[in-house]
DNA sequence: ACACAAAGTTGACTCGTTGCACTTTTGGAT
DNA sequence: ATCCAAAAGTGCAACGAGTCAACTTTGTGT
């Protein structure tokens, strides 16, 4: 095994963010966004507020803590495709295989909720999404041979980027997400159903 | 001339936004938005902030006065569309004839940088375009026979609405619309440049 | 053992935004 | 003409998020 190199000092630095991360995250699903103050997450996580600014941007990055990582399997799916399959599928496979089940799981629905009946947090969301089309559009690009900056290339990412916010309220999620993509793969038809 | 109905009353409350929203835009353009603070703003006005608040819901709508409705030249589009012209067609054609040569005006130039600049108003502008996702879809989903939420509808929608956003940095706006167009009507193709 | 740097504390401060109690204006009904 | 209720505006205090500067504590490398 390799000896983790890491000394007391990152140790305790991660177990502070933890335990900010922690607290905020338990008072936020017992009072709601809103009803929790900055204050009342740095008592409950024992440290000054300064502190906590010192390992969180802002209130809304306290919620999405642990889905930083958004593009790195975006990325990875697209570049580690089988062989013969085009990136489009490639994306649609890797959507439907973990955007999906997230959302079944149980502890995970409450989160979601969390999110989705605070504005503030919806916002932030969808901009973390958006943010990544940069990346995506260049890792597409990449595989094709085409320039980082590619129109259609950051067009398909930004689309695929999209996906979420236009399925999460629907009923029938996956089926959601093959329409998407059979009109991303097809084109807009404005005669079939 | 049709008499304007309106009174004296909605007059002033009217030329009280109004100078509102153009000390506003003054002082950004002066000094930045973020060296600008609603007490500045309200004092140049020569109101008091509570008023301010009354008129604007917020800083970021300071900015954005003038440009509110932007779904209703696209429902207006897509409804009043010349005989067998398809949705898409119709949707392109009110984009390339309104919304590039906005960009070409004098002094619409250091507004644009104002806005690219301020990241806070970057976020905000962005928003205001997804937000208009539900009103333009439902209007294509009208015009089709189709459920007010269907999918498909939503989904051309908000694609159309992601073009400011991929464009807004391209050299050549123009052909920038009319590749996504293509993306839009023939579908995604690995194949071609 | 020592010195340096990173992590944390403290308290006051800025700034956007809201609430409350109050005054002024104005349109309409009597 | 007059009076009233609603709309518009004011002043001020407050709240919460986030920042700043000076200071203390705690690891770490030498």
């Amino acid at each position: 095994m390799t000896e983790p190199v890491v000394g007391r000092r990152e140790r305790k630095k991660a177990a502070t963010r933890q335990a900010i991360a922690d607290a905020a995250l338990r008072l936020f699903l017992e009072r709601g966004y809103d009803q929790v103050g900055i204050r009342d997450i740095a008592d409950a996580a024992d440290v000054s507020t300064t502190t906590l600014f010192k390992h969180f941007s802002g209130k809304e990055a306290l919620v999405f803590d642990q889905e930083q990582d958004v593009d790195a399997g975006l990325v990875a799916a697209v570049r580690e495709r089988v062989a013969g399959e085009s990136v489009a599928d490639a994306l649609r496979r890797y959507v439907l295989a973990h955007w999906l089940p997230i959302a079944g799981h149980p502890q995970r629905a409450e989160f979601v909720a969390l999110v989705d009946t605070t504005p503030a947090l919806r916002a932030y969301y969808e901009q973390m999404w958006t943010r990544h089309t940069g990346t995506l559009g260049a890792a597409i690009a990449a595989e094709l041979g085409r320039p980082a900056d590619d129109l259609a290339c950051l067009t398909l990412a930004r689309f695929v980027l999209d996906i979420p916010a236009l399925t999460s309220t629907r009923p029938d999620r996956r089926a959601a997400v093959e329409t998407i993509f059979e009109l991303l793969r097809d084109g807009w038809n404005e005669r079939t159903g």
